[in-house]
DNA sequence: ATTAATGATACCACAATAGTATCCTTCTGT
DNA sequence: ACAGAAGGATACTATTGTGGTATCATTAAT
């Protein structure tokens, strides 16, 4: 069970690094080392924040990535839902044959207030917590 | 984000099988249908838990599994431990090299504090709750 | 002996994750 | 105008995890 993945990670780091640099954009290339992870994969995850609206993109020579909200604004579960896709419980969810018995469905019902719960937490984790 | 996999949604069913049945062992071949995975694939999974001492197993003709604890005595977070393995959060925590930035580490911090509630949860939640 | 059961392994198929490569478009500085 | 530096988009690959099947060995009841 993997609560966040790489994906999530190293754009937290970015996240950080942009909301740490006094620029007004910051290039892919200057976080690089510093998030730990190649160019073309740190740039595919920063695209994807870029079309959800987290991050605002100007192209060109001296452009690069900025924060489009200030860090409290941005959650945890902003970057969860983006880049790992909404969270599945257990597949009872989806496949309606699997949850004819009792037993099972009282398990979904047990899990589905864990996971509200657990949204709420990284709800409350915003970039600014990580400065 | 999987809070729980097949293996431990079929399992928790299995376990609940056994535990309404008033018999000393269940075959897999009657939990089979109740259940809705096939005989071998309920099989294995049976095997990790007699291995992790949540189950029974007795051998031959007339045998079957059983609960070896009582119901209110097997945790969800004891079949999460024995089929999905320990928790991991991120990275971080295995690649030490990864882990230099202090944004990197707050994460870590935060997201620590969320599995030890979300274990408490699990842990919280026995067969008995689903009976 | 036969049969019904688990024990143990090995294997396979598919999907998700992680990462790379390539080409296109846009903008800035000269 | 043009060269170079940046993101945009897409396709590809490799590795791992998940879900599932098959097979043979072992044990015990009849």
């Amino acid at each position: 069970m993997k609560l966040i993945n790489r994906d999530v990670d190293y754009a937290a780091r970015a996240l950080v690094f942009m909301a740490r640099a006094n620029k007004p954009t910051v290039s892919v290339a200057q976080m690089e080392a510093s998030v730990g992870v190649s160019r073309p994969f740190l740039r595919k995850t920063l695209q994807k924040l870029h079309k959800a609206g987290i991050l605002q993109a100007v192209k060109g020579k001296g452009g690069g990535f900025a924060l489009a909200r200030t860090p409290q604004n941005i959650r945890l579960s902003d970057l969860v839902a983006v880049l790992q896709g909404p969270m599945k419980l257990n597949d009872c969810l989806f496949d309606k044959k699997l949850c004819q018995h009792h037993g099972a469905c009282l398990l979904r019902h047990k899990m589905a207030a864990v996971e509200t719960r657990l949204l709420a937490e990284i709800d409350a984790i915003t970039v600014k917590d990580l400065l």
